[in-house]
RNA sequence: GGCGGCAUAGCCAAGUGGUAAGGCCGAGGUCUGCAAAACCUCUAUCCCCAGUUCGAAUCUGGGUGCCGCCUCCA
């Protein structure tokens, strides 16, 4: 089955074909850094880092390009707020953007190109689409002209005469048409400006994403994707100007947008208020707990956040995860095992196992190939989590023989969870508990939990538990498996 | 007013024609010295109405409710 993306464009699923064989160039709408990054700056990040990742397992050479709107209205009031430069207000938080996306293991993109660092790009842009008629100047601002680009409204399914009349906002008089947008914004007294063959001045708000797409990805992209509260007019903005320019439809080859994150109801934003920032967030969840709250639903829903839904999402979360931990411990004990010589008695369970992994595996590439059906994705590890729980179960009643004949499935099993939860989904971190932890308090580990296991051995339960208990209070949980006691943080 | 989208159990959430994945919470059980963990069992006919069909959560029409966009927003 070949990769079925939803194509806002079309409003159909449509199996995915990149322009080039084996390679996949993507655009994804970066932040306007004025603020703290929040959860719903994270949604996209984290699901197009999933998408981006199982592209690469599928064998695509993927460019990734995520800009930054540094220019911009509101990146300027903040500065003039706190009496600093609009370029080093944008720069402080991209820079904790990009590290609070570090820590939620989100891969870095090939380019973060930045308004500021594109405008000989962009004045280019407007340069052609002046020449070609599809924009005009006014004063030193320069407009592009919607009646000049008869598809407009193809993305949003928005008719031109529909949205004049339900404009909002009073229409600047100078403009030959109402929704006609600004290209390029003469200067203001304070802020940032550039000069131009218009004079000194700044960007307008979509032309910076043409300009860096096209420079960096060419005039065809294959995805390009961003919030549904960017379809329009941003993205409506973004096709009409580019293809104005390139004369060469499509600027896009399928357009991904994902749903939004809400609060009681409404979307997190910033000029909402109702945000927690992520570095406050990042102190009380995981990465991968977070990642999994995120990847648990489809990327195309909306996503409603508070306090409980995401503690809720990490109860599944550690379940899963603990179910991976101890199968890493289970299949490290089988190595350990003294050789044996085989056995030829068939192991009970072990066919069941092998079935589950390679339904499994199967289930999850399905659901990824299918509009990146994440949600599915994990519960085809959940299933598999718990066939392999239940034959650990089993073991316990198992000869050493019986226990190696099982390890080749164990390590598929582990490679399944390890591979697609861990390489793909970034939901589940390799690593034994306790693997940071020095050699010495591995060895006093190993002690304690001998001595436990003598004075259980005598029936001395005070003891046995006095250990536990005392552990416990370090936060060090024991938990006695039949196959042995095992200990996590 | 226009344009998009959504509506599945107490909660979260998959599922686009064949008789409801998965998770959380809860109840009962198995295992265990106890605990924890794990496993097993139990909990929905899919917002309402009408229609198409042998058959619909899934398609069509009409309602109702909610969200997003039309102004900066991932």
């Amino acid at each position: 089955m070949p990769i079925h993306i939803y194509n806002t464009l079309t409003r159909k699923k449509e199996p995915f074909v990149p322009r080039d064989p084996g390679r996949v160039s993507i655009y994804v709408c970066g932040i306007t850094p004025y603020d703290q990054s929040h959860l719903g700056h994270a949604v996209p990040s984290i699901i197009w880092d999933a998408i981006r990742r199982f592209l690469e397992y599928q064998g695509y050479t993927v460019h990734l390009v995520q800009n930054f709107t540094d220019v911009d209205d509101k990146v300027i009031r903040r500065a003039q707020e706190t009496g600093e430069n609009a370029l080093d207000v944008s720069r402080r938080y991209a820079q904790e953007y990009l590290e609070t996306m570090d820590a939620l293991g989100v891969k870095r993109a090939d380019v973060y190109p930045r308004v500021s660092q594109e405008i000989p790009a962009i004045i280019s842009l407007v340069e052609g689409l002046l020449e070609k008629r599809h924009a005009y100047e006014v004063d030193g601002d320069i407009y592009f002209d919607v009646s000049s680009y008869p598809a407009y409204g193809q993305l949003s399914g928005q008719l031109l005469e529909e949205l004049e009349t339900g404009t909002r906002l009073a229409v600047d008089e100078r403009k030959r048409n109402a929704m006609d947008f600004a290209l390029w914004k003469s200067a203001k007294p304070g802020e940032p400006a550039w000069d131009s063959p218009w004079g000194k001045g700044r960007p307008g708000w979509h032309i910076e994403c043409s300009a860096m797409a096209l420079k960096y990805l060419g005039n065809h992209l294959d995805l390009h994707g961003g919030g549904v509260d960017l379809v329009f007019p941003h993205h409506e903005n973004e096709i009409a100007q580019s293809e104005a320019y390139t004369g060469e439809p499509p600027f896009v080859r399928c357009w991904v947008h994902n749903g939004l994150l809400q609060v009681k109801d409404e979307k997190m934003s910033k000029s909402l208020g109702n945000y927690t920032p992520l570095s406050e967030l990042l102190k009380e969840y995981s990465a991968a707990a977070i990642r999994f709250y995120v990847l648990s639903s489809h990327y195309r829903s909306p996503l409603q956040f508070s306090e409980e839904k995401l503690a809720e999402a990490r109860r599944g979360w550690e379940r899963l995860s603990a179910a991976v931990t101890n199968l890493q411990q289970l299949v490290q004990a089988l190595k350990d095992l003294p050789e044996t010589d085989g056995t030829d008695e068939k192991v009970p369970g072990l066919r069941e196992l092998a079935e589950a992994v390679r339904f499994s595996r199967g289930k999850f590439i399905a659901s990824m190939e299918d509009d990146f059906n994440t949600a599915s994705g994990i519960a085809a590890l959940f299933e598999l989590a718990r066939s392999v729980n239940t034959f650990a179960d089993q073991m316990a009643e198992m000869g050493d023989a019986k226990k190696q004949e099982s390890l080749p499935i164990l390590e598929e099993a582990l490679a399944v969870f390890l591979e697609l939860g861990g390489d793909i989904l970034g939901i589940i971190e390799p690593g034994l508990p306790g693997a940071d932890s020095s050699e010495l308090v591995e060895g006093l580990m190993d002690i304690l939990i001998t001595v436990r296991k003598r004075a259980r051995e005598q029936k001395d339960w005070t003891t046995a538990d006095f250990i536990r208990d005392e552990l416990s209070s370090l936060g060090v949980v024991l938990e006695d498996s039949p196959l042995g006691t095992r200990w996590k943080l």
